[in-house]
DNA sequence: TTAGGTGCAAAGGCTTTGCACCCAA
DNA sequence: TTGGGTGCAAAGCCTTTGCACCTAA
């Protein structure tokens, strides 16, 4: 994954500097985060400005995207750069489960052609309560 | 749904006022919106302090939702308040799609409960290329 | 060597807050 | 009448920009 991370930049005319491979790195184990988040953890690694410069670049060369859950606006890697996969968000824990649909997204894949739609990408975000909360409550 | 929307004011003990009406109103005929362009659009209506403050009752009151697409954050009724769909947008051109797709809800669903996750609401947003870009390309 | 990258500081914009006045109930 | 709602203006933040210095290639 950091080889293709290296490769794309280097395709791109852009030079891997150790702030953008360390920005990288940080991204492939956090997960998900929030701007704020990102911003404290990676203070140390590179400047406020250049942090955004550096979101500013990886969401241009389709390395990151964002997202809103649970009315949060998240960073998170895309999937090209991570496994694909969709969120169950538990409304009363908070917990995230990680799901997998290929079937689903065949089908939507077929829906949209129907229409004349060429897919590309796509999110599914869901949310309620998870086996434990169901029992619970 | 006018009528619910007031009823849903009533019964929080807030009040019906000319601008919460008007700003309702509005996103029922505008659809999803970005925050600058509500604020364009309803400067007349309602102070910008004040559209702010109304857009966080709505979102605490699960009238309006926050959602990202291409990038873009917007607003726009919640599944409550208008009819549920999802959408389609271009990434050439920007068009935008609304879906309707009952099946695959269903299966998404039942994904879900497989899992002892108890689903609540989704959200699916996909992107491509429309009709037209498709041909133009 | 040199074009792109980064830090620092300042500017810019969006969003929130304080307070006095207004209006729905 | 009166407590919530709104306008206005100021404050707060988050994000971007300008510029000089630094570093990967």
């Amino acid at each position: 994954m950091l080889d293709k991370f290296h490769e794309l930049l280097r395709h791109n005319g852009r030079s891997i500097t150790r702030s953008r491979t360390l920005l990288f790195e940080y991204l492939q184990q956090s997960g998900p985060v929030t701007m704020h988040r990102f911003g404290e953890d990676n203070s140390e690694i590179a400047d406020r400005a250049s942090l955004y410069r550096t979101l500013a670049l990886f969401r241009q060369l389709g390395v990151i995207e964002d997202r809103i859950v649970t009315g949060r606006r998240l960073i998170e890697l895309s999937d090209t750069y991570d496994s694909h996969h969709h969120h169950f968000t538990c409304t009363r824990c908070g917990a995230c489960v990680a799901l997998v649909m290929p079937d689903i997204e065949a089908a939507l894949a077929e829906l949209c052609a129907q229409q004349g739609l060429h897919s590309q990408s796509h999110t599914i975000e869901i949310s309620g309560l998870c086996a434990s909360c169901t029992v619970a409550r």
